[in-house]
DNA sequence: ATAGACATGCGAAACGATTCGCATCAAGCA
DNA sequence: TGCTTGATGCGAATCGTTTCGCATGTCTAT
């Protein structure tokens, strides 16, 4: 298992410095023919495989990235990672896996990683309206590429994204062609959602309700808090649809009113976001806006790589696609 | 951000030798006290941080493992990812991540790590009744260490596994406890599972029926499908509840169910395995029975550790525990 | 026939760490 | 004083690559 290049150059009876260029490919103008393909059948011969430190060491570059996200509980990561995991092993990079839940984790992770001599981060950016992480993303960017993978507005670091006025767009027009008009909007900290929102209404003459607009960070943002929220507009107010940001928390809002033995959707529609497989395991399943996770993290390694490489690459707009279920009531067809 | 140890110890005035010993504490016999604080004062004031790759190619130790997953879309993985990554980055190890969907795949991956010098490569394994791959695991084992991660009945590798045995008791006496003396059993290739199933009816006096438990691999193993094989039981025969091998199957026989009309739970009761997040989205929440996936994660790590560091570890057998929640009717209380 | 150009290939140096044999020095002891 | 011993530290050798300068040999053109 510990073959050297050196045994391989003379097995083929060439130099060490012949062997490189042979199986590397480089100095093609230097190496003949019939030499390399010795030093290949050598190689073969012999199970071959080059020692990635010797290389390291010598060339600066580890082939290996890191990968850095807030919490894996988080349910759509393992789609991204798997994006990211496919695109990187194409181009014979390794992915190091970390997490993080506060910034200190961050910071000492991300010196691991250094530590490991990776040639780029790929970050999920958490928290972004802090701007003690905005200054350690600038920082960290400064001594080693990094670019985000998320949905979130990050100005500082080269990113690719969802498109949130889109996905805020979309997801309303489809309610309003359900026949919704008191349409409620859960926020993250994706704001351009609540333009496409904002906007979509407009078209349809539907006045704009502030109050429809759930910003109170300061109340949980789970089901029984939305519920709650939800409950506190009088019957005739009361929102007939509920657009939520993320598939988690729609499911959680209707068990929250299954208990409340509400009649779901006909009484309370909810559209989710991420179109997650969990969708179809709540009841009724849930209609979402399904945002490209895989393509996301192979387009984040994409970026990756070209920052690497010494360009300087273009963010990544994504768009998301409507997912139709269950969860959403029609108004126009006499059930 | 490219300081050697030959510039710390020129600034610290010593050797370079002399300043590896002082870094790394070995050696300690060997430095003085005050030599030592003089070189740890220079590294810190130069920013020192240790070329990995050096140390590697010197001490042919990467202090790399690799984790490979059948697939990431198995719920249960993020949590054992979780594990691992927090237990190896206790100790200094980073972790390489890769996944794979056939034979062919895992071995590619498999030569990846090798490249990278992994010092030892987790596997979670699919489809262990394929001899194929068992005989890809051994041969992997011949010359690398590996640890199987899963509750897989996986007599090759040194392991950890969730005890299938318990988590059968455990489960089949809570639906006895709750009245219920018709119990399905779906199999997934746990079949320690059913032994403890079969010894708590027998302790119950409860007659043990064949065709109650599922092992027609077949046949689809999803909501709608359980559902069909539930139905074909005339009504009086038809078990009162079923105890599925995931979260997720659970879950999706109850959609399934939904759309029958079939009254959840009284008409059937479901009970889950994994204990995960999404069995509280589905309606009715999901009992099931819990596994230690964290933990699992964590211990496959101290299992390789061990014996990368030459000793030969013991396997480990985790406990499940039981999550009521509100899938399981009781037949015991007047509702 | 000779010089220059070109194709091919050799092997030393370098990358940054660890480790080992050896040297130095001071103290202890006869 | 002379010798042994122990504590401390130096720097060369090594790990497996890649790359670069140089050497060799062949061919072409004059």
């Amino acid at each position: 298992m510990k073959v050297t290049i050196k045994e391989v150059a003379q097995l083929a009876g060439v130099g060490v410095g012949t062997a490189s260029y042979a199986l590397n490919g480089t100095g093609s103008t230097k190496v003949g023919a019939r030499t390399r393909e010795r030093v290949l059948a050598a190689a073969r011969q012999l199970n071959y495989r080059v020692n990635t430190f010797g290389r390291a060491l010598k060339m600066d570059r580890s082939y290996l990235v890191g990968a850095i996200f807030p919490t894996v509980r988080h349910e759509s990561i393992p789609e991204i990672m798997q994006g990211m995991e496919d695109e990187l092993t194409r181009h014979g990079y390794g992915m190091l896996f970390y997490t993080y839940s506060e910034l200190e984790e961050l910071r000492s992770k991300c010196r691991c990683l250094l530590d490991k001599r990776a040639d780029g981060i790929i970050l999920f950016p958490e928290a972004p309206h802090r701007h003690d992480y905005y200054d350690f993303y600038r920082e960290l960017a400064a001594s080693v590429p990094v670019v985000a993978t998320s949905g979130h507005r990050q100005e500082e670091l080269p990113r690719v994204l969802v498109d949130g006025y889109e996905l805020g767009r979309i997801g309303t027009e489809y309610l309003i062609a359900n026949g919704h008009r008191k349409i409620a909007l859960v926020n993250d900290w994706l704001d351009w959602r609540t333009d496409g929102y904002r906007d979509v209404l407009a078209v349809h003459g539907i006045p704009f309700v502030p109050d429809y607009v759930f910003r109170d960070f300061s109340r949980p943002h789970d089901g029984p808090g939305l519920l709650s929220w939800w409950l506190e507009f009088p019957p005739e107010q009361r929102p007939t649809a509920v657009f939520c940001p993320s598939d988690g928390s729609a499911a959680d809002l209707q068990n929250a009113a299954h208990d409340r033995e509400i009649e779901l959707p006909r009484e309370l529609s909810v559209l989710g976001t991420d179109g997650l497989i969990i969708g179809t395991l709540a009841h009724p399943r849930l209609s979402s806006m399904g945002q490209p996770h895989y393509r996301q993290g192979a387009e984040s390694v994409r970026l990756l790589l070209e920052l690497i490489t010494g360009s300087a690459p273009e963010n990544v707009l994504l768009q998301p696609t409507l997912i139709p279920r269950e969860s959403v009531w029609n108004f126009n067809r006499k059930n």
